[in-house]
DNA sequence: CTAGAAGCTAGAGTCGGGTCTAGCTCAAGT
DNA sequence: ACTTGAGCTAGACCCGACTCTAGCTTCTAG
């Protein structure tokens, strides 16, 4: 059941510098146990902690906060409030981010729309429509290129 | 309808030193226009193109895929498909986040829920509920302390 | 017995994205 | 006349989070 820092990395998904790394910064609920030779063994626990602790990164929790918390966790039974709290402000953190990036999503929607529409227009007709405004002044002058509209950028 | 860089930047949010660098970085659709004194002069597009800007920050473009796609708008009308292809490309990028942000949100929910029972059963009898098994070894061996339950990491 | 793979430590380097400084110019208000 | 405030440039600096290097040890397979 003992895992090498090698297997750990294969399994987690972080390379060994990075594991050696947030051991120095302190992001392991129980300090890493040694082999009589110096070499580190983690055990399962390890490798679901660090499963959590990457969904913390990658949701944008800082090594300093995800430090602070271990921490709690390591003194043990009796601060479940405070370890509470930390993780009530990320999730808090996360349901903004979430927020925020549907508001972006709604604009990328629109834009690729915008798009798509001009793109199917410009197929219809091969050249540029000559409904549209900018075709005359792009037949009378090919070089006094149309201000863009704002929308295209 | 002029702005200055200290208006943009407050009506931005971005500061004028990050207004400045994005100008070097060619983050700007068209180039910035000065004074005869040198002094940048904004014009309300501008302001609108960080609006977006800064939504494609913050969902996490990074300023050379920025640049990529402004420097096609740059170059006028004709690559609206390449446009198109970075537009989309982010957008599925954005899906993908917001897809994993709520995995991590249930796992958050997963866990301040265990805490919060964890609180409320501490609560219900001010001493660690007996029922419960470290109880037993808590109160036999105050030294000792139960190795913690691996989902109160 | 030896080569190569895997570990170790301390510390340096990298990269992205800003952020700030020094030293200067300009314009307005008192 | 002078201070103050906003701008300008070039370039240095910072921070977070890795990532890699040098130099050494230790295990394992042939």
């Amino acid at each position: 059941m003992d895992l090498g820092i090698g297997e750990v990395a294969a399994l987690s998904g972080l390379s060994v510098h990075t594991l050696r790394f947030y051991e120095r910064e302190g992001l392991f609920a129980n300090p890493v146990r040694r082999l009589s030779n110096g070499r580190r063994i983690y055990q399962e626990e390890d490798l679901e902690w660090l499963a959590i602790c990457t969904k913390l990164r990658s949701s944008g929790m800082s090594l300093p906060e995800i430090r602070q918390y271990i921490e709690l966790v390591r003194q043990g039974p009796g601060n479940e409030r405070e370890r509470l709290e930390v993780l009530r402000r990320h999730q808090n953190h996360v349901e903004a981010q979430i927020q925020e990036l549907r508001e972006t999503l709604t604009v990328m929607r629109h834009k690729v729309e915008i798009y798509e529409d001009r793109i199917a227009r410009g197929e219809a007709d091969q050249l540029w429509n000559p409904s549209h405004p900018d075709a005359a002044r792009a037949v009378a002058d090919e070089e006094c290129r149309p201000p863009e509209d704002a929308c295209l950028r």
